[in-house]
DNA sequence: TAGAACGTACAGTTTAAACTTTACGTACTG
DNA sequence: CAGTACGTAAAGTTTAAACTGTACGTTCTA
């Protein structure tokens, strides 16, 4: 269970010093991922751990329910920031941290903000259709033409940002981005 | 004070209806840039106006007190969502939305993400100060050097792909994005 | 300079989110 | 087939966030 029971005290209390200020950090910048404090925290504490954990040893860990482990757990991994691992004869759940976070940028990517923009196109491009209909139904009418007109420009900007933002988001689900913005220096 | 004044009642109404599936979605995803869906709805409000809007304005559109408004302008505002106006003879504090939406993302990464990965980029880089040392003090000790080693690999990778983080930030600091991924396809 | 309009700080209230406890379905074990 | 361990649904409780009403400082007006 506790990889490290072969420590010293002394080692064990120094190492987990040492470690918690990175893990505060990291867990406590999750939030640009839309995930709550605690859920960071728990993410942050089974960054270092070299094996993976079980609902259990978070919850004692981390002096939360199991049912709250579980239920974070699911956020990390529907988020694919964890990866559900198949354990020797364990039939727990066994869980660890997804080490790419190059992956972990692109598939949050991926995942929420496609999502966004996908229902904001088609809002919009259903919402232009009814303005020109209305444009045509009082094309006759200037004062409501300029005000129809007014909001038709101001959507076809927005569908030219979303395009763009596509196109970014391909490029990370993709790769290209590595390409354009190379991991290495 | 309203720019619709000129319109008859049913053209107003087939507007306003047409303008709320828009309105509500872009409000909607706006939780993305971590904002609460009231204040995703004032900025999708915002969004189809003409001209510059007050608090009272908005507070009586909404339904929401003045001091709701008033705070919601301000995450708004710090977000660079809107944009502060000085209009003519009114001491009113006018606000509208800023439309370069590209420049909008681009705000939005500088302020939150660069912050983050710098704290993040801070803690770590403490934090492999004090596991090297620790490696001097228990050089001879296998066992400790060798969960040592692991952590301070662990943080070196976490590290490279912050610095390419910080590139891609700075990528859209100073607009390169835009010649990498062009706004025109 | 008194009075009114404006924006916001602050304290109090309501609403929603986080978390726990209990209970249940499923899958192993003897 | 009972008995146990496991993960999670559901309901209940606590904690935090959102929102309101009041009050205050500032700025403009008469």
């Amino acid at each position: 269970m506790n990889e490290l029971a072969d420590l010293t005290d002394e080692q064990r209390e120094q190492l987990l010093h040492t470690r918690r200020r990175a893990i505060e950090s990291i867990g406590k910048n999750m939030d640009l991922y839309g995930i709550t404090l605690s859920i960071g925290h728990l993410y942050g504490n089974m960054y270092f751990n070299q094996e993976p954990v079980t609902l259990n040893e978070m919850s004692e860990a981390m002096g939360l329910s199991k049912t709250s482990i579980s239920t974070g757990m699911r956020t990390l991994h529907d988020l694919k920031m964890i990866n559900k691992v198949w354990g020797k004869g364990s039939r727990k759940d066994l869980y660890e941290v997804e080490p790419d976070w190059h992956q972990n940028f692109s598939d949050f990517f991926s995942i929420k903000w496609r999502k966004a923009v996908e229902q904001n196109r088609s809002a919009l491009r259903k919402c232009m259709k009814e303005i020109e209909t209305l444009e045509e139904q009082y094309s006759e009418d200037a004062v409501f033409m300029k005000v129809l007109e007014h909001d038709r420009l101001k959507m076809q900007e927005s569908m030219k940002y979303y395009k763009w933002l596509e196109r970014l988001i391909d490029s990370f689900e993709n790769g290209d981005i590595f390409t354009l913005i190379p991991k290495e220096e």
